[in-house]
Formats: structure tokens, sequence, C-alpha cells
DNA sequence: GTCCTTGCAAAGCTTTTGCATCGCT
DNA sequence: AGCGATGCAAAAGCTTTGCAAGGAC
């Protein structure tokens, strides 16, 4: 039995190919979009409809399996659920994106929750950067 | 001469009646979507088309006149550029906004990014919130 | 066999665009 | 008057949904 096998299974969803196969793509490219994994998909010789890839990440999202992000292309971006979390860097030129992590940010965004009454529940942080000369 | 009038020449933009009309709505209202704009223009008797309102929000952006922000509600949502910077903290529950501003986080945010050889052309923080019981 | 899942096509939303008309300067 | 701005409607993305056929357990 496959590792996504067993993943799926634990989120209460039947082991299906399009299932497997999207979270083997997912596991092996970060920040896809829906269309950028149904091209991979493509390539792997899967035929296999977008609106499924779009109701699989739906229900991967649900599941707490991936997560997704509207960066401001326009469209949503999705990566599965780092072990750490980590927040974001896009450079405005290449359009690479950059993961980082701080805890200093993490540990004062909670505090300035706290001050105005509210507990955080998710959060999202993007650095839009360019290379230094 | 109107104050939106000297804001709008100052961008190099005519002032039209549109474009007088949307900056006054956004001045009384944060963070509306052109939708949200097209209505609060109906309630206030203007004719204005619902791609026009677009269009002006478009050269407004452009024109450093408002930011656009997308949060995860799969539309926009435009505000006046402020004066000084701030994020946005947003309540699941009640669809709240909340503005604030930490320079602990902001001096980190820089340090991040030149430690990684970029500087920030620009950042969007959000806090998903909900109240504290 | 049952119930969930898939594919396809159609529909929904937000946002953009073409084109003739209108209006600021 | 000239040239940009507007309105309307059509089109263009991205995403969701209805329905009949297919697949996992």
């Amino acid at each position: 039995m496959s590792q996504q096998n067993t993943e799926l299974k634990k989120a209460g969803l039947k082991a299906t190919l399009p299932r497997i196969k999207i979270l083997e793509v997912l596991e092996n490219n970060g920040h896809l979009s829906a269309e950028d994994i149904y091209k991979e998909l493509i390539k792997l010789d899967q035929d296999i409809g977008l609106a499924t890839v779009y109701r699989v990440l739906t229900q991967f999202e649900a599941a707490g399996i991936v997560i997704k992000h509207n960066f401001e292309e326009g469209r949503a971006v999705y990566e599965i659920v780092p072990d750490e979390h980590h927040d974001h860097m896009v450079c405005i030129d290449s359009g690479e994106i950059f993961e980082f992590h701080d805890d200093v940010i993490e540990k004062r965004q909670a505090e300035i929750a706290s001050k105005h009454g509210f507990e955080i529940v998710d959060h999202s942080m993007v650095l839009y950067v360019k290379k230094l000369k």
C-alpha cells in the first residue's frame, strides 16, 4: 500500500487514482495552480478532468492536506501542508517563490491579536521582493 | 476646486464625475470591492457602469491612490493608500477588518529579505482571527 | 451492490475589452 | 475641437455544479 494511499484513507477519502496522482504531483512540486496540476497530470499520461482537480483540491483543503494561497495573480496556488509553518517571499522579477519562517514575527503576531482581544486562527504573510543589486 | 479634483489632477487623471465619486466613496468607506462601490454609487444616484468602476480602480492603483487587497474571498477589495502603512486582521466570524501596524515585524521582514539577498518592494500580512471567549 | 467519484459540458462569478458615444479641458 | 473617458454588452479567465457513467470497498 502506497504512502499516498495511507494519507488519503487517514483523511477519510477513498484512494482513487485521480486523488493519488494529484497528491503525487503536489509532493513533487510546490505552489501549483489547478491548471498547473492538470497539465502535469497530462504529462504523466493521466486523463483527469480539470473539474476533478478542482474538486479534489477542495477536499484536500478541507481535510487539511493542502493549503490554498491567494497571491496576487488572480488564481489560487496549492501546496502540501508543511510540517512546520512557513511564510512566502515572491520575487516580482523572476516569479520565484521562497519560503521562510521567523519565530520573532510569529510571536509578535500572536501578541498583537491577543492585545485586540482575538486569537489567531490562521495568517498569511507574503513579501514581494526583488534582488539586491 | 474640490479636494478630489486636486488629487486626481496630481495623478495625471482628468477630473471626471465617475472618478470623483468613486474617490469619495472610497474615502468614506474602507475595504470595498468593485461591486460594493458600484452599489454605493447607485445609492448616491450616480449612474456609473461597473466596467467604469473597474477601469477607474485599475487606474487609481497604478497612480498609487488605492491599494488592492486579495484576501481569501475570491474578489479584490480596495482602500485609499493610507498615510502610514498598516496590515490587516480579519475576523472570520464577523467579517470585520481591523488595521494595525507593528514596527518590530516590519523591521524583521526587511532583515529577512536582505539576508536572502532581496529588498522588499511590497508585502501583505493578514491575520485571520476570532474573538477570545 | 451501494455509494462515492469522475468526466464532460454548462453555468457562475469576477474582471476585462471592443466600440460607439459622450464629456473634460 | 480633440482625445481621453464612459456605458453597454460581449468576452475572457478561473472555479463550481448537474448529471449520467464509472470505480472503490
